[in-house]
DNA sequence: GTCTATAGAAGGATAGAC
DNA sequence: GTCTATCCTTCTATAGAC
């Protein structure tokens, strides 16, 4: 080592940081929070158990970091659907919930670890923050549909903390089960149930017919 | 001591372990999960805190049964009312979900430790399993609402999850102030919102005169 | 006299203050 | 970086009930 680092001592430190992020994710994706321990981390990183704590001062805080990247991916992501250009307020949210959804049943262990798990007090901490920010999120699209004359009425803030908070429940038992049996027919009710929460009419309806071709 | 143990002796210990677990819960109520040392709740309930290890193992055994007894108490509010005799399915929801929020708004910090508070991973997960036990109560008006012809074909256990998702979401901003600004504001939009994702139409729909004067 | 719940202090670990 | 304070837990002596 050298007293003054240089730029290629710097960036080689970096990116054993990254490796020990990403593996620490991939481990606790595999076993969850309780399982994962130092050990077990830094075995699957390929560095010593004590070298963990030259990334990081805790264990705790090396869970918060796994927690903030991979939480922060499905934020940037949901953002991305829900601001998107082109489609209605509503279809961006139906689309939203759909690319959520579906992201969470293909990588189901991380999923469940940044969703549900039972997590020590530093990361359950993280995901009320994170919460925070899918509630914002919704509140925007929701308060766009209203403008639109798309949705009725209603607290926007409210709906957006109960679809934060119902798509999180939905999807706990799913990803739970090991068995993938109907994604499918789970996400379209997830999406129905959703649009139903933030009172756009049904896509179909069976009475009225559509005279506006553009919803 | 005797050699062995007095009826009057055994009530003793019941009445002392039942004291405990009371303070223990008034101290979580107040200062939450991770500011209720085992000091702390000792002197609440007016014992040393070497004395809490007759009666719990550790404390995150205490902890686990403060959460029990307090969040089984509103499960069994909430089926109550659920299953009430009187009232139609969806009037049981919409009265279900306002005792529900209404409880917790009067008991704001025992509530937020139920619900959301970062807490030790053993408590995490009896959330989850007392989850598991709203929507099951949800699951069984929203089955009874179908077969009524009162809500639309819908996924009853995956609305159920919504709901139970959606109302504690709602709920951890309005727990967490602690000025009660309109309270009855947030339970009007809380229970429409309920419905909504139900599926139940609006209560008061502007077009159809109210000609059925009991609904 | 014997046994056990309790109180109080010590132990080991950890977090925060300076 | 060190040092203190506090945390959970264990240990020991005491006191009270049989």
């Amino acid at each position: 080592m050298a007293y003054r680092k240089t730029p290629t001592e710097v960036r080689r430190l970096a990116a054993a940081r990254e490796r020990l992020v990403d593996s620490a994710t991939a481990v606790v994706a595999e076993v969850g929070w309780t399982q994962a321990s130092v050990t077990a981390v830094a075995d699957s990183a390929g560095i010593a158990a004590g070298s963990v704590y030259q990334h990081f001062p805790s264990k705790a805080a090396l869970a918060v970091e796994v927690f903030r990247r991979a939480a922060g991916r499905e934020v940037d992501v949901l953002g991305e659907v829900l601001h998107h250009p082109d489609g209605s307020p509503v279809e961006r949210l139906a689309r939203g919930v759909e690319v959520f959804a579906r992201r969470a049943l293909e990588n189901r262990g991380l999923a469940y670890a940044l969703l549900a798990a039972p997590a020590e007090p530093a990361v359950g901490a993280e995901r009320l923050d994170f919460r925070r920010r899918y509630r914002a999120l919704f509140t925007d699209v929701l308060h766009e549909g209203m403008a639109a004359g798309l949705l009725p009425a209603q607290n926007g803030e409210i709906t957006a903390a109960a679809l934060t908070g119902a798509i999180g429940e939905v999807l706990v038992d799913p990803l739970g089960a090991h068995d993938e049996n109907d994604v499918d027919e789970l996400l379209a009710e997830l999406v129905a149930m959703a649009l139903r929460c933030a009172g756009a009419p049904p896509e179909t309806p069976p009475q009225t017919p559509p005279d506006t071709p553009r919803a």
